[in-house]
DNA sequence: TCTCTATGGTTTCTGTTGGAAACCAGGTGC
DNA sequence: GCACCTGGTTTCCAACAGAAACCATAGAGA
């Protein structure tokens, strides 16, 4: 057995990991991240519709989770430039396949919800 | 261009879908039915600390974005079966991937949590 | 008959969360 | 002094999540 963790189960720690990255911003930030490290207003300006609040919040917890690492530079005005660790990188790509997967597959969903809304109208 | 669609827009429409696929419970739904089609309180019981009401809310989501069907069985009692449909069951490479992440990857992320909480406590 | 089981849900209530907006600190330019 | 940039935190309210109760149907057992 290569690890003794069970998603399904209630206690596994592996949910409390789930429910964080299984999180529309979370998932976007770390896609961002995958392409380039970037600054906090820029994260903010390029994932539209995310705010302040959330956004740090969210960067706060995937530091913590060791997925990002936070820098910041004593300019003026400060800078802080947040960016993938390792661990994060590996990540990137299940989360990149799931944000594209959206793009990709909008035209099936679109339809498929069309057609139940005629059904269950 | 393969699609018009930008998940970091705003008002793009993959935002409302990628908002439904990002969730701790879809996302375990479709992992779990992408082992094996199951019935409703097999769901409820293998994937521990669901309740009735989002199990039943999500499923109903899944099912209008054409990703799960539902076919009821007019047993006594009712026998409702849930299964993956062939755009959901392309989903499930990326979810599974981000769901045994978590897995995989638990004891990475324990050594930074206990990192992070010494470094700011 | 009356109760208990099972099915697959819906309803109700309450605590937690999410988002919008205001506020804050430090420093620079006008 | 005043506005403005950075990267946040705080405040407030509406929306949502989860726990528990309730529902209809019907078969088994006492």
């Amino acid at each position: 057995m290569k690890h003794a963790y069970d998603i399904y189960s209630d206690r596994c720690p592996t949910r409390a990991v789930l429910d964080r990255i299984a999180d529309k911003w979370a998932l976007l930030i770390l896609d961002r991240l995958g392409e380039d490290r970037a600054r906090f207003n820029a994260l903010k300006r390029e994932i539209e519709g995310i705010s302040q609040k959330v956004l740090s919040q969210t960067l706060k917890a995937l530091e913590r989770d060791g997925l990002i690492s936070r820098k910041a530079f004593p300019t003026v005005p400060v800078t802080v430039e947040y960016a993938l660790t390792p661990l994060g990188h590996k990540l990137t790509e299940a989360v990149s396949a799931l944000a594209h997967w959206a793009e990709a597959n909008m035209d099936a969903i679109h339809k498929a919800q069309a057609a139940y809304d005629q059904r269950v109208r």
